[in-house]
DNA sequence: TTTGTCGTGTCAAACGTTTGCCGAACCTCG
DNA sequence: CGAGGTTCGGCAAACGTTTGACACGACAAA
């Protein structure tokens, strides 16, 4: 390579105090050409080079500690082995168990995962997708994709960017996803109520341009029409499903001069909480007075008195399998793998038991 | 460019479905010099440019779709406007806010984060590294370092990698750091029991490798030993903080021989509640024969009853100047900044009050 | 001896940017 | 009108990899 010493160090040594060893520098060390330091370290590539020169640049390479310019070798590859993961809110905590079921399973992939939080801000979801797709991310993963979103799901996909949903459905739009079935939670609690002898019931609804929450309603709705019993529903305007949103929708729904729920299903175990206090403010005791069934299974519910019955969302194993999903499909692009649901469970604790009259 | 437009088919054709828009590209239908294009949507380089020649291409990138590959952008520069920002535990919700505040402050600088979680595991955390060091990123942030990671925060640094801890200090390593006062956290929790008149206090310790709560127990322990009242220390085995261990400290301390305390210091709120619970189970009920002071006020204490008196840390200003930090030391590596300490502050709640004797 | 094959190493052309340098065109001033 | 300055577009060399093409030696078959 002529010339090549006095270029590097000229551009060594004002511009950069990190000094990084590029192949170039092995290949001089070890007494090759840096091309065949590249196949040396290649597994992929392990017949194009002798075992002793492999073994004697892998040496080399170690000794003078280097690591691969992924940054060139993204360039080079059209390949960058990152998937971008956007979530709505890093503090919320269901995320977690699902980032890892993500993380893990794109390990095994060889792949890294990249996550960009919205802050359930559009104006921030574009800006992060803008980056992204000029990262050259090989995919990506959205966690809780919304309604109103669609446009910018679509506008990916146009891009020809691998797309997964996860948690979420968004309705509307063909894409792979790997989603709880919320109207099966519906049912769930419905049924739960039902079979304690419940026969006036309630909702506590999250926003209705939650399709999540939209479906819930639903499996809850039709389980009770069908079984022929009365139903109340509440619906929240906050979109965070907190405490305060729970006393508030509680009070509403006991204040009014309807009918007087003996069962409640609330979407959000933190709506339930407040309903609660709501309830007790009100001389209403639960068990006896009430039943209440939350939603989400959230870490230390157990714990609260009294310990709430709740529906559980396979977390994990959405993460694992929406990532499954999204490596199938950069794997083969010409046929998108099925969307799945999950099935979650009812975990039933103190917090439901048969209603005031039937005893 | 000679000979590109055959070989660009040729390269097109089968590998990569996804066609991205290139300088190149946006230089042909403007008919000006890939250059040229280059110059014109670089907003530093607005001077070398004509302001209609600027606007036409932009019009025509903005048209056509065009995004700037990083990746190539990145390997000419050297640098890739990325942090990597490493975790122990994403599920962690005292984490939330940190990142936030170091991503807020990173989008000012027109840096991203990029999240890496370690699961508190060796292994992993060496194989993030070297995937950062691969990546190329400008510099790191870690969060809640623990005392083992010494020996690869030197070698990371041995790198030339700007390096900054958050939230937690490692000792016996020079690092510029934005930590918590957690002495000063462990004095507010011993000055606030002394100040309502307890002479009999406990501590529910953390694990003795976390410095955070070795800290935490200084402050405590020299605040109560000026005072001249006496102390018992519970240490936990486990890790984690839970209500387990905190009923299981508590049982310890409570079924022991020696003194009873009628103030107790918890490490952390799940640990503080553990603790409540084992001692309701002996009759012992809070604030009136126990106080009990937690740390971290995590979300929902003010919700338990009762309300928990706690320590609170001001965790997005720690992600934020942490942020702050970094930015500073990579724009100028020659004089790294000063760590920066904040201080925490007491939250006094319900779960405090006189001992039992005075009233 | 020629021809073919195999194994292994080298060569050099990309990948898509950024940027120092050159020079053409135009402007200003003596 | 020429010297000198300014503006702005083009040229081409990098950045560090990957990889198809090729060269070269060894060995076998014809």
């Amino acid at each position: 390579m002529p010339g090549r010493g006095g270029e590097a160090s000229d551009r060594d040594e004002g511009r950069r105090a990190r000094t990084n060893v590029t192949l170039e520098d092995v290949a001089r060390v070890a007494g090759v050409h840096y091309s065949t330091v590249s196949r040396a370290l290649d597994p992929t590539k392990v017949w194009r080079v002798n075992v002793s020169t492999r073994k004697h640049v892998q040496a080399v390479a170690r000794r003078m500690g280097y690591h691969p310019d992924l940054v060139a070798s993204g360039l080079k590859r059209g390949r960058t082995n990152t998937i971008a993961v956007i979530v709505g809110d890093l503090g919320n905590p269901r995320l977690a168990p699902v980032l890892r079921g993500i993380a893990n399973r794109l390990e095994a992939a060889g792949l890294m995962s990249l996550i960009g939080e919205t802050q359930d801000d559009s104006g921030r979801l574009q800006r992060i997708l803008n980056h992204l797709l000029g990262r050259r991310v090989d995919g990506m993963i959205m966690t809780a994709a919304r309604l109103r979103d669609g446009a910018t799901l679509r506008q990916i996909r146009r891009q020809g960017m691998p797309l997964v949903l996860a948690v979420q459905d968004v309705p509307g739009i063909r894409l792979p996803a790997c989603t709880n079935d919320d109207l099966l939670g519906g049912v769930l609690a419905a049924q739960h109520l039902l079979s304690l002898g419940h026969r006036r019931l309630a909702q506590l609804r999250g926003p209705t341009d939650n399709y999540s929450c939209f479906q819930r309603a639903q499996g809850f709705s039709r389980t009770i029409a069908a079984a022929g019993a009365v139903e109340v529903v509440v619906r929240s305007i906050a979109t965070t499903g907190s405490h305060e949103e729970g006393e508030l929708m509680m009070s509403k729904l006991l204040d009014g001069k309807g009918i007087r729920p003996t069962g409640i299903f609330a979407h959000h175990d933190l709506v339930a909480f407040g309903a609660l206090t709501a309830a007790e403010q009100r001389g209403l005791i639960c068990p006896r007075d009430l039943s209440m069934v939350g939603y989400h299974d959230l870490p230390h519910v157990e714990r609260v008195v009294p310990p709430l019955t709740s529906i559980r969302q396979p977390r994990e194993e959405l993460g694992r399998i929406a990532a499954d999903l999204l490596v199938k499909m950069i794997e083969s692009p010409e046929h998108p793998p099925a969307a799945r649901k999950l099935a979650p469970t009812l975990v039933v604790r103190k917090s439901t038991g048969p209603p005031p009259g039937i005893r």
